[in-house]
DNA sequence: AAGTCAATGTTATATTATAACATTACTACA
DNA sequence: TGTAGTAATGTTATAATATAACATTGACTT
């Protein structure tokens, strides 16, 4: 009976996937530490030199699930003794972006580190415009799907999806 | 029987949309007039000031279903006489995406006629990177949904869909 | 030690966009 | 008819985002 308490638990979290995880009160720090880990297992297997100036700007990008534009980049890396002109920046970015462990907002000309580095995806984001969090969810999660007229019409390489509304911890305290 | 030809030409018409129109052959010029009509149509109804700038800002997005950055709008208004200073461009543009007639991409940073002026809505657009075309489809041409788990984490108030890709027509040319 | 190469640093500039204020030209109505 | 109000356009300056081109460094190779 306790057993089965349990597996009715887990089974409940499965059939709910967290994807706006990013938005809510959540252990940050192992969430943190968590994605440092897989960036640098990420490195080691893809044979990737893993240099101070690309950890600092993933670390960064990797605070509180806020985008960060270049130019704030720019600033928190002089702050720790980086060279911040603006190629220093974007040239470091792009390197993470090639390689799937960065992502770019469009509607926010800004930078988020990746919640699923290692497989190149087409992800969507749910931008949240109160509080600024931003979450990325994998194909399979948004139910995101085009109908057979517009996939022979079009052969799809790249997709952008940006949402732009409000989270569900900003709609909690917004009723409040 | 004749009749019933007619109504069998019709049906699929109906039931196959011409979603990618705009990369394929069409009698543009018939395109160019239409889309140009239903523009002024909306500025009487919606009691706008339909203003020399304005008409000719649009009347550029309508050439030939590209986009054009804004300065490449201003370009062609000192071409024409106008002034071309930035804000000229932004702030007619602004204007124009405010009212429903004019959307960005994004991915571009760069302005297109809207396809389907007057109503509302959020936008999927198809973007050719070869021919450089862009068509927009509505939500239901798109086929495109989100599933109840996403709709229910987060309030959706607008969304970036931009597909990036080839159009059917540079894929035959490709396969020539 | 000399050569190679990737990473970082530096200088300059391109591209995209907005802020702030001035002028024009149409409207209202005194 | 003049003048106050207002929306549109014009002007000047500058902000914000991004890239080109070349120099230096430091690790690794031979
Ligand atoms: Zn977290
Ligand atoms: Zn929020
Ligand atoms: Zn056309
Ligand atoms: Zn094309």
């Amino acid at each position: 009976m306790f057993k089965r308490k349990i597996s009715s638990i887990m089974k409940k979290k499965q059939t709910s996937p967290n994807i706006s995880k990013n938005f809510m009160d959540h252990d940050h720090e192992l969430c943190f530490e968590s994605a440092l880990k897989d960036f640098k297992q990420h490195f080691i297997e893809k044979e990737l030199k893993l240099t101070p100036l690309r950890l600092k700007v993933f670390q960064l990008l990797l605070k509180d699930h806020r985008p960060l534009g270049a130019y704030q980049i720019l600033d928190l890396l002089r702050k720790d003794g980086f060279s911040s002109t603006p190629p220093i920046a974007y040239r470091v970015l792009d390197f993470l972006i090639e390689h799937g462990f960065v992502h770019k907002i469009k509607k926010l000309n800004a930078f988020v580190a990746c919640s699923h580095p290692g497989n190149s995806h087409s992800p969507t984001f749910m931008i949240c415009r109160k509080c600024e969090k931003v979450a990325e969810i994998n194909e399979k999660e948004s139910g995101l799907k085009f109908n057979k007229e517009t996939s022979s019409e079009f052969k799809i390489e790249e997709a952008i999806i940006e949402l732009i509304g409000i989270c569900k911890n900003c709609t909690k305290i917004e009723v409040i």
